[in-house]
RNA sequence: GCCCCGGUAGCUCAGUCUGGAUAGAGCAGCGGUCUUCUAAACCGCAGGUCGCAGGUUCGACUCCUGCCCGGGGCGCCA
């Protein structure tokens, strides 16, 4: 199948003159250049090749770009260029002809959008989501959830192989705090395991830490400036009480690595509450995150000391002051990789390089992209770096597997601070949805009110959900950014609601044209594109580059480059409907040709938001 | 101190990967457009030392160096 893509058939063709004008000559890296118009009064798409082509070669670009147009053969696809499309220092103009407009748009709709299988499809492993036991989703996960299931969807379009890995903090001493802390309430019957919910796990969980808290440094202070038998009393009492629910927390992390019944049963209950909740979650915001997807941090220890004894064994990791560490500087990275404690305890970098390993040999990653707050990012630097020096990364073919972390900013307060509530804690995910689901169903209320109820509540849901998910995708995820509920859920703008107006604009038209009868029909009985008036072109120019948008997507894990076309391309359906009527148009023909080029639209803009995981509405 | 990320219009952001034509949107401001497919839309006007300074280049928001500002990180927490 012929790609449906104008700049990848343009591409071929340039590179094709390339090799005919200069042979040998020709630098290995020399590339077409070949990108949609800035000029559009000069043509559809441009190459900007002559320019480096004449630095490389120590010649004219202008006269570069004629030999070029010389040996340029666009038939089927494009008007012939002459010394007319060369403008400036050498930029050549292509217009595509309008037979291959419609050509190309009749082979979007036939093949899957324009989107091609891959040659050799990929495994892609995809961390997501990353909640820890006993706490409520917060803000934090929002970014992990979204972007990560935006990433792993736009994977599985084209055509890869998708695990989602929702690597839960189920594990370790703080998770061994809380399960004491629930033991102990069951004992004394305070606690019942069947009415326990999240929000009484998070309280007991921060209890529970504040009480292993030792407060050595007030003990000294007191002791140092001798602030009197009172103070000193309370804190070595405190002290006393941290040391010892300290040592239960430790005894009870033992019991749970020796599999001690009683404690596991309390420690899995805990999980279950956690996981039911994420995943609720998960579902309101139409984040594909599942049970199948857990692989929490608990399903690595039996691995870590295999781990540390592979690493130290062959020489990976060494011993230093005490701790075993894996020494990066000779791959640039001054800081080494703690892998065990000097008291014999794993880490969390034991348990990423435990993840590498499974991920890419069990799993047979060739890509893993970590869905992960960028403060992670020197963490990742060294745990990627440390799996491929202890050969974890490694592929059957020899290569290494591509470990990326999709490093993303932190969601901030209108005080340019990091979001949080007025008493300074972290706010709930679900309280976030709460408010923009009830902002969205004013909004509608205001605007919709002839909607029945129990529609306007289906819509504030997805819009809503609409509106935080696009805001959070469609900036660069490497960038904090000031979350807003009024602009996210502006009535105008580039927004959620934008997307979904111009959809439900086209499924309106659709419906309409379905009671009287007609159809965007396919195959063989379907109208003939007519692409004339400029609106029309350009809607057109726009549908043709979402298949390179998708690929840009998977290339660079920056959902944003999705965002920014769908928001183009709703842009472009806005003027077109504006400017070229469908059910009115002036002959049957036109009519026909515009119904098919709204039913694309919906397509691509459906399938792109099917691809964020956005939502949608039929009416608005 | 070292490392990473960011700095583009009054505000919020694209564009930087791969240098290329007068740097683009949205909001806010001003002015227009609904007897016609949903005006949550569209059109126009106005708004810019692309943090600063050098350098490379025919050409720099984009690449290189230094600096300034903001955020984050840096061996036994996760």
């Amino acid at each position: 199948m012929a790609s449906q893509d104008p700049v990848q058939i343009l591409r071929e063709r340039f590179a094709a003159a390339m090799r005919d004008a200069f042979g040998d000559a020709l630098p290995a890296d020399a590339d077409p250049l070949i990108s949609p118009s800035r000029q559009p009064e000069l043509g559809d798409y441009q190459s900007n090749a002559a320019m480096p082509l004449a630095k490389a070669l120590g010649r004219n670009p202008r006269q570069i770009a004629q030999e070029l147009a010389a040996r340029l053969d666009l038939s089927g696809v494009a008007e012939p260029v002459s010394e007319k499309n060369i403008a400036g220092p050498g930029f050549i103009n292509v217009r595509l002809s309008t037979d291959a407009l419609a050509r190309l748009l009749d082979g979007l709709e036939d093949h899957d959008l324009g989107v091609e299988r891959p040659a050799r499809a990929q495994t892609v492993v995809v961390d997501l989501c990353g909640v820890n036991l006993a706490k409520q989703m917060h803000v934090g996960h929002l970014r992990a959830t979204v972007i990560g299931d935006a990433l792993a969807r736009t994977n599985a379009r084209l055509g890869h192989t998708v695990h989602r890995q929702n690597h839960l903090g189920d594990w370790g001493l703080p998770i061994a705090m809380v399960t004491d802390a629930v033991m102990d309430g069951v004992r004394n019957g305070t606690i019942d395991l069947n009415a326990l919910r999240l929000s009484d796990l998070e309280r007991i969980y921060r209890a529970a830490q504040r009480a292993c808290d030792a407060d050595e440094k007030g003990l000294d202070a007191v002791k140092r400036y001798g602030l009197g038998p009172k103070a000193l009393a309370e804190l070595e009492e405190q002290v006393a009480g941290a040391n010892e629910r300290m040592a239960r927390a430790k005894a009870t992390l033992l019991n749970l690595q020796r599999h001690e019944p009683e404690t596991v049963a309390v420690w899995r209950r805990i999980a279950q509450i956690t996981l039911d909740e994420c995943l609720a979650i998960c579902r309101r915001l139409q984040a594909n995150v599942a049970e199948e997807h857990t692989a929490g941090e608990s399903t690595y220890a039996e691995e870590l000391a295999g781990v540390v004894a592979d690493l130290e064994s062959r020489g990976v990791a060494s011993v230093s002051d005490g701790a075993l560490v894996i020494d990066l500087k000779d791959v640039g990275i001054a800081e080494p990789l703690l892998i065990r404690k000097s008291d014999g305890g794993f880490l969390y970098a034991t348990t990423d390089l435990a993840g590498i390993r499974r991920r890419v040999q069990k799993l047979g990653a060739d890509r893993v992209i970590y869905a992960v707050d960028a403060r992670q990012s020197l963490h990742f630097r060294q745990a990627f770096a440390g799996a491929k020096k202890a050969g974890y990364a490694r592929r059957p073919d020899g290569s290494d597997a591509a470990l990326i972390h999709a490093a993303f900013g932190t969601i901030l307060g209108e005080d340019n601070r990091p979001f949080k509530t007025r008493s300074g804690d972290n706010v709930k995910l679900s309280d976030l949805l709460d408010e923009a689901v009830a902002r969205a169903e004013a909004a509608i209320a205001e605007r919709s009110p002839e909607l029945p109820a129990e529609q306007r509540r289906i819509n504030a849901e997805a819009i809503g959900i609409a509106a935080i998910k696009y805001a959070d995708l469609s900036s660069d995820r490497a960038k904090d950014y000031v979350f807003n509920f009024d602009r996210m859920l502006a009535f105008e703008g580039d927004t959620g609601p934008y997307l979904l107006y111009a959809l439900v604009r086209i499924r309106s038209i659709l419906r309409k044209a379905a009671e009287q009868g007609l159809t965007p029909a396919d195959g063989a009985a379907r109208a003939a594109l007519r692409i004339g008036a400029k609106e029309e072109k350009d809607l057109a120019l726009t549908l043709l580059r979402y298949p390179g948008t998708l690929q840009s997507v998977a290339d660079s894990c920056e959902p944003h480059r999705l965002t920014n076309f769908l928001h183009d391309l709703a842009g472009a359906f806005a003027v077109f409907f504006r400017e070229c009527p469908v059910l009115q148009a002036e002959t049957p023909e036109m009519r026909a040709s515009r119904l098919r080029l709204c039913a694309l639209t919906g397509r691509v803009l459906e399938d792109g938001l099917g691809v964020l995981g956005i939502p949608t509405v039929d009416r608005m």
